[in-house]
RNA sequence: GCCCAAAUAGCUCAGUCGGUAGAGCAGAGGACUGAAAAUCCUCGUGUCACUGGUUCGAUUCCGGUUUUGGGCA
């Protein structure tokens, strides 16, 4: 099983983001899980590389993988074979460009996009100032335009036989789940674990603590809110990040949705199911 | 029992000097190709509590009723 989570992979984040323990996993290796220290950066590029390895491993073993996790992006950018390579980890340029925001504003920046490659420009809106940087930072890495990239990124085959199954729900149980899963993280000691985070150094700005689950509580903790604050805000953000996820998922290709209701909520039927369609697939077979 | 205030979108509230109304939040939809649990975009008709009156026209003014909050007995 590779996870394909963008805060799983951090060592010490168990509770706020219900991470799998080892006693759960009944022998299965996990992978991509506890790799790395909070105050680390991960990204896709990294993801890809990593569970790319993974696969190999897994099939050097005779096995089939199964990537399970809520990061959309990162499953496509191995299901697709995304090519993240060709730029460099120098994030020299892209501090100079947040820099460059901050003291002449986003419109600027949006207008040294229109000039190098208008028709990210024209995708990209102009507040939205992380992609609007990443634009200007592939250019200015590899010479080429990033809307060129995208186009040739999209227009990609997978090499994979897979299916890709989405597990869906009526809207207000996801919700009622999201608010229950909150309380239990709480009760499961939520805010210790951040307050131990804290303590070893991790700030607010780090990739890590912008988790869903840890910049609440942080704000709770430093005062900025209150507990009830904290919380509510907390269960709000987890629904609308299920909410994203699910426009993720809809736009994504060849998905076949899961929906729990048709199968009562049984685990049992549902694995049933999922089995009878990765049979009809020859999957197993090739 | 009497007095005062309030009643407008799922919630909190603006507003209409009388020409049937709009913000925030909630909610919904969407984008995304090395920050993705990130970042960003779009979407607001509701018996303006009910009922009479004045008026060409009332959610807005006046009367009554109901409910809620506060005060006085």
């Amino acid at each position: 099983i590779i996870s394909a989570d963008s805060m799983q992979v951090y060592k010490g984040m168990n509770i706020g983001t219900a991470k799998i323990m080892p006693s759960e996993m009944q022998g299965i290796p996990h992978h991509l899980i506890d790799i790395l220290e909070p105050n680390e950066d991960f990204n896709v590029y990294l993801f890809r590389k990593l569970a790319i390895k993974a696969i190999h491993e897994i099939y050097e073993r005779g096995n089939i993988p199964i990537l399970t996790g809520g990061t959309g992006f990162y499953i496509q950018s191995v299901l697709y074979d995304i090519d993240f390579t060709e730029t460099i980890t120098d994030t020299s340029y892209r501090d100079f460009l947040i820099q460059l925001s901050q003291e002449k504003g986003r419109d600027y920046l949006y207008e040294l996009l229109q000039k190098v490659d208008p028709n990210s420009a024209d995708t990209i809106h102009k507040n939205n100032q992380k992609r609007v940087i990443r634009a200007l930072e592939y250019y200015h890495q590899t010479g080429k335009l990033f809307s060129n990239h995208n186009q040739e990124q999209k227009s990609r085959t997978s090499p994979y036989n897979f299916i890709y199954f989405v597990l869906n729900d009526n809207r207000d149980d996801i919700y009622r789940r999201i608010n229950k899963r909150v309380d239990l993280m709480l009760q499961n000691g939520l805010i210790e674990e951040v307050r131990t985070l804290i303590n070893q150094g991790l700030t607010k700005d780090m990739i890590s603590m912008k988790g869903i689950g840890y910049q609440e509580i942080i704000c709770y903790l430093q005062g900025e809110s209150t507990y009830e604050q904290a919380v509510e805000s907390l269960k709000q953000n987890t629904r609308h990040f299920a909410k994203r996820q699910l426009t993720w998922f809809r736009r994504e290709k060849q998905t076949s949705f899961v929906q729990l209701e048709k199968f009562h909520h049984k685990e049992s039927l549902v694995l049933n199911y999922m089995l009878e369609q990765i049979k009809l697939k020859n999957i197993l077979e090739s």
